[in-house]
RNA sequence: GGGCGCGUGGUGAAACUGGCAAACACGCAGGAUUUAGGAUCCUGUGCCGAAAGGCUUGUGGGUUCGAGUCCCACCGCGCCCA
């Protein structure tokens, strides 16, 4: 039976910690470190995810402070966003605001009761004006400093949400509900320019040394640098159109160019052709998912184009597999070198016309040649035998510069010139490899590496090109035709135009009074007179508010330096608070927002630096990505599967620190786990065990104190001791690095069982009694961070006044890690044969001798002398015969 | 298709810079105690074998005195990007 009665235990030390307010940030911070969870967005309660995100970063923000570091340690909301909106439309009754703010006070209780060390002073709620001033505060800056910019364009569309999406967000489907997102124009939205600090966000990565490395790789892919060259084609219109391309080297190969459906020019066309128009407006109608569709299709524009290389003229398509997304929307059709134009000229009869010549193997295994002795029925080279017929062939794909070196290829490619490039069927695929350039003027049987170097620098010296350098990486839509969002502070007036709100007039309060927030394709705040109607800040005419509000995205984007001084409204924060706690030290949440917000987070960090805002460049020195909480089958906890396990009801059962144990055992902080009832009565023994030690370790060893003399223990008391300290060295490392808790768990497991074999017999003498005493002092230190009212609880019994986490953190004691003796493995030819117990101390030589003269070994040495023997010092012999 | 990561007992997993594979638990089996137990304690538990012994970290190669760990190929799974 047991008296551990964690309802008890929590509301004691719950009252402590608000009585002593304990987990109050430090004014002015000695050592400090600052630590922080993704933040929540209010949907419902806290659920498991939450609760492993937020309960591993309490660990390490608890460690720290016991360790003596004053603590930055808060928690918000990122309580814009359309849930609200889709609650609000479902029950029809309740207003986002009031939604939202029920749920944060529901899910403020459980983080309570989850026993985290949040100052809750310090709390953010992005949907408050006293935040969202602030946010609309950075957009000015922004705007100030050209980082923002109006513009129509066409853009994602989520015809779910009926709103616009940035490109990250609108990626295989909507991230929100998962629909396919669609093009759609409109005429007045906002941009950051993400792209003029691509470059910084790629070469800083290079900083982020305590970023997971597949987060700093994904980065990488989607900033996306390429390096190229722009070409400038000619429009038969006489426009220049030019071309992003990473492969100039191919550009004599170039036999159409294709536009993307989006790009202003394919409008154009559309008005003068129907057809075209037709195409554009099913293309556009496609997602993302059925553009990137194996079949791909387009139609002719009707217009031509002059490649400036050649003066060749390249018929100019409309096609959808070209995204609007890519250099400028429009991109040259190399057929045989790009696999994308090859299946697209495959498919409208295009030519096809080779500038890299392929080796003989490949052509001949890819492209084939059975069907080449049909057209050479009657012509000399009727008889040639497969293997010359294989070489003359690649040699052929070069066409008539190849000729000189063998008559035989000038009628051979007269062949392919005339039957086979213009019947693509016998190609499989695009020769994307490198090789020796052909067909192409003056750069023929240069490598096409250098050529790509070459010719760039051709069209630059004329003047028709220049080398380029393109991102992937798109500036950032931010405008939402939503109503729960922080509104963008920009008046529009129809003399001046788009003007900022003066810095003095914010926040631009996001009126309550709505009541319809049915997506109709604009945000709802058009239809609220009294908000849309404003004075311009120019010329003090007539003028309108701009009707959508921000991506969410953006709230979250700086957040993290607003807790440094989050009741602040005359400034964004003081810089002498930013100054105290900036950077993160440990950012803790999900990798799924590694190129979304993660992204973001970095991108507004850098430029509230370069206004001089934030000391650091870059938000946070170490990130962390927890990983998922499955339920017992494997399987994604949702409402709809109907296996979701409530947090609240683990707690109400077995208590915060059984279930905190046992959510740290199932595996290491960055694995999946799956929830599993067993888990929790594992849990709930161990602490039960603990507890009824711990007591009785208060009582027996009360008045000692001290490190104990190592001599004069015994052998199981020298073992349990050894535990203990290596328990605690797991710990101290484990807090630090690599968040594996489960293995400070089963060292304190190992700790435990040493006890038990060591208390079978009493203490003889006072150092075992100290011995004893340190054990449970050192087993209250490690459990604290993990299992907080125990460790408070056992600090007290301890004797310990006021906290265990404003206490201290104990010292690994080197002796008590050091063994009398050691075993030594023994091997023959590195396998196993017997292992020998010597002194600690023992010496190489010592450790050769054992080993050969032990009764496995010398059997299986039979009388030889052994080739070589192997000794490891402290760890293994191995004898080679 | 490209990039990254991962494959270890019945289960979750452990293994520092290559050095006794399976720590620590869960489960299971046997035992003790108990009015009882889904409580507690003890013992056993990778596989094959009666044992001696042999085998074992997805599969196949390689490097090494020695490989879960490093290298190559393949299979399977996951994530991200196309």
């Amino acid at each position: 039976m047991t008296d551990y009665d964690f309802r008890a235990l929590e509301e004691k030390w719950r009252g402590r910690w608000a009585d002593t307010r304990l987990h109050h940030t430090a004014d002015q911070p000695r050592r400090k470190y600052t630590v922080l969870e993704m933040f929540a967005y209010p949907s419902g309660d806290i659920h498991m995810g939450h609760f492993r995100n937020y309960t591993i970063g309490d660990v390490v923000a608890r460690f720290k402070m016991i360790q003596g570091f004053d603590v930055l340690h808060p928690f918000g909301w990122d309580a814009f966003g359309q849930p609200a909106e889709g609650a609000a439309i479902k029950r029809g009754n309740i207003h986002p605001r009031e939604w939202t703010i029920q749920n944060i006070e529901t899910g403020k209780k459980t983080l309570q009761r989850m026993a985290l060390s949040y100052d809750w002073d310090r709390e953010i709620r992005t949907c408050e004006p006293e935040y969202y001033k602030w946010t609309q505060w950075i957009f000015l800056q922004l705007l100030k400093n050209d980082l923002a910019y109006p513009s129509s364009s066409m853009v994602n569309w989520c015809p779910k949400c009926e709103t616009i999406l940035a490109d990250e967000q609108a990626a295989g489907g909507c991230w929100r509900c998962g629909a396919g997102v669609v093009k759609k124009w409109i005429d007045r939205c906002w941009f950051f320019r993400y792209s003029r600090l691509a470059e910084r966000l790629l070469k800083d990565i290079d900083k982020l040394t305590g970023w997971p490395e597949n987060v700093r790789t994904m980065q990488r892919n989607w900033i996306g640098r390429s390096e190229g060259a722009e070409i400038d084609f000619t429009l038969d219109t006489g426009e220049k159109l030019g071309v992003f391309t990473t492969r100039p080297d191919t550009i004599y190969g170039v036999t159409f160019m294709a536009l993307s459906p989006e790009s202003p020019l394919a409008a154009r066309f559309a008005k003068e052709n129907p057809k075209v128009d037709a195409y554009i407006q099913t293309a556009l109608r496609r997602t993302e998912a059925e553009r990137a569709k194996a079949d791909k299709d387009g139609v002719f524009s009707g217009h031509t184009v002059t490649n400036p290389f050649n003066g060749e003229k390249a018929q100019l398509w409309v096609a959808d597999y070209v995204l609007a997304g890519y250099g400028t929307g429009v991109v040259m059709g190399v057929p045989a070198h790009d696999q994308r134009d090859f299946e697209f000229a495959k498919k409208y009869g295009i030519p096809i016309k080779v500038v890299i010549r392929p080796p003989a193997e490949w052509a001949t295994a890819t492209i084939g040649i059975g069907w080449i002795p049909e057209m050479l029925a009657g012509t000399e080279l009727e008889s040639l035998d497969q293997h010359t017929l294989a070489e003359l062939f690649a040699l052929s794909l070069a066409g008539p510069d190849a000729i000189e070196t063998d008559p035989r290829i000038s009628l051979l490619a007269s062949i392919i010139q005339s039957k086979f490039l213009t019947h693509p069927d016998h190609f499989a695929e695009a020769f994307v490899d490198d090789g020796v350039m052909c067909n192409s003027g003056p750069f023929n049987g240069l490598m096409n590496r250098e050529g790509i170097q070459k010719t760039t620098e051709l069209a630059a010296s004329k003047g028709f090109g220049r080398a380029k350098v393109n991102y992937k990486l798109r500036d950032w839509l931010i405008s939402r035709q939503r109503y729960w969002g922080c509104p963008i502070p920009i008046i529009h007036c129809a003399r001046c135009g788009a003007q900022p709100v003066p810095e003095k007039d914010l926040p631009v309060v996001l009126p309550l009074d709505i009541t319809n927030f049915v997506p109709r394709g604009r945000s709802p705040l058009a239809d609220s007179p009294a908000f849309m109607k404003a004075a311009c800040p120019k010329c003090g005419g007539p003028a309108e508010r701009d009707t959508d509000t921000m991506d969410t995205f953006m709230d979250s984007s700086w957040y993290q330096f607003r807790y440094v001084d989050p009741r602040n409204d005359r400034e964004i924060w003081r810089k002498d608070e930013i100054t105290k706690w900036a950077p993160v030290d440990l950012y803790v949440g999900g990798v799924e927002h590694a190129t979304g917000h993660c992204l973001y987070f970095r991108f507004i960090t850098k430029v509230l630096h370069d206004l001089g805002w934030c000391p650091v460049d870059e938000p946070a020195l170490r990130l962390f990505n927890h990983g998922m909480v499955l339920d017992a089958k494997g399987e994604v906890m949702s409402k709809s599967r109907g296996n979701v396990v409530s947090p609240q009801a683990i707690m109400d059962k077995y208590g915060v620190d059984v279930a905190r144990l046992a959510m740290f055992f199932f595996a290491p902080s960055r694995d999946e786990i799956r929830w599993m009832e067993e888990g929790l009565s594992g849990a709930q023994r161990r602490v039960f065990r603990i507890w009824s030690v711990m007591k009785e370790l208060a009582e027996k060893t009360r008045g000692f104190s001290g490190t104990p003399a190592q001599a004069a223990l015994s052998t199981s008391y020298k073992h349990m001791r050894l535990e203990i300290h290596a328990a605690l060295q797991k710990a101290t490392h484990s807090f630090e690095n690599d968040l594996q808790f489960n293995t400070v768990i089963s060292g304190v497991d190992k700790a435990l069982n040493a006890y038990d074999e060591a208390i079978r017999k009493p203490p003889a003498n006072d150092d075992e009694r100290r011995a004893l005493r340190e054990f449970a002092s050192i087993l209250t230190k490690v459990l604290a961070p993990m299992a907080p009212f125990l460790g408070e609880e056992f600090h007290e019994w301890l004797g310990g006044t006021g906290s265990v986490f404003r206490s201290d953190w104990p010292a690994v004691d080197p002796e008590a890690l050091k063994t009398d003796t050691i075993e030594v493995p023994l091997q023959v030819n590195g396998k196993l044969r017997g292992i020998v117990t010597l002194p600690s101390g023992a010496t190489e030589a010592q450790l050769r001798e054992a080993a050969l003269a032990h009764d496995a070994v010398r059997k299986l040495l039979e009388g030889k002398t052994p080739r070589k023997v192997i000794v490891v010092a402290g760890r293994l012999v191995n004898v080679v015969v």
